[in-house]
DNA sequence: TAATCACATAAGCATATACTTATTTACTTC
DNA sequence: GAAGTAAATAAGTATATGCTTATGTGATTA
């Protein structure tokens, strides 16, 4: 039932998770798949900082990326050795549907439907 | 029956305990109250670096000292508003307990009896 | 009260982290 | 294929982090 979680990989998660920024993605990823300009819009920080946080939580292989048209949409990885853990951890964490919502209500929220 | 967890103060505990030597101390302590001595032969790092991770610790609310005689035992603190959180964290890592075994049989272990 | 042990704190340093701006790459559309 | 949009990468920077050594503080013991 319970993976091996060892000490040192499981810190690393943590630290990967110990990010307001970084936290926050993940909750709203836990809930919606998210391309790199809503993330962009939700924080109001640059498309760099974004992408460089997104690329630490792909090389720690919790979340996915996808391509689609000209978007890259990022969600987590229930293939990861850590899913199940990363769920535990942040499941009483507000949800953060509202930010989405606001952006669908400016117009901004990106569909590949 | 969940306490309101905001994203910063949760991401600030997880930094806290994503952090190896930390995050094992903090597991070591959900078994055993310690004295910083024996975290110091159990690392095997140096005396002021174990007392900066404790301090770090201390300040976050999640650790409790109380000084007997000469030496100052931490414990894992349960009132802390994240005591239930971090025991979540933890629960499925792998026990430290053998380390502290071998403290004692190599008698570096402290009882205050 | 002097010496010793346990621990905390101060200060310094090397590396890590989180950002920035500038540029490059990938895709779409005209 | 040229222009425009989305995202990644590169390079630079300021701050944070985790250690070190040196010193200070508190309790115990002779």
């Amino acid at each position: 039932m319970n993976e091996a979680l060892d000490l040192e990989t499981t810190a690393n998660i943590l630290k990967l998770l110990g990010d307001k920024t970084r936290l926050t993605m993940i909750k709203i990823m836990s809930e919606h798949e998210c391309c790199v300009c809503e993330f962009v819009d939700l924080f109001e920080m640059s498309q760099p900082a974004i992408s460089q946080h997104l690329r630490k939580l792909k090389d720690g292989g919790i979340v996915n990326e996808a391509r689609r048209g000209q978007w890259v949409f990022y969600s987590l990885n229930p293939s990861s050795s850590h899913y199940t853990f990363i769920q535990t951890v942040i499941k009483d964490l507000p949800s953060q549907n509202f930010k989405l919502e606001n952006l669908t209500a400016q117009g901004k929220r990106i569909c590949c439907d």
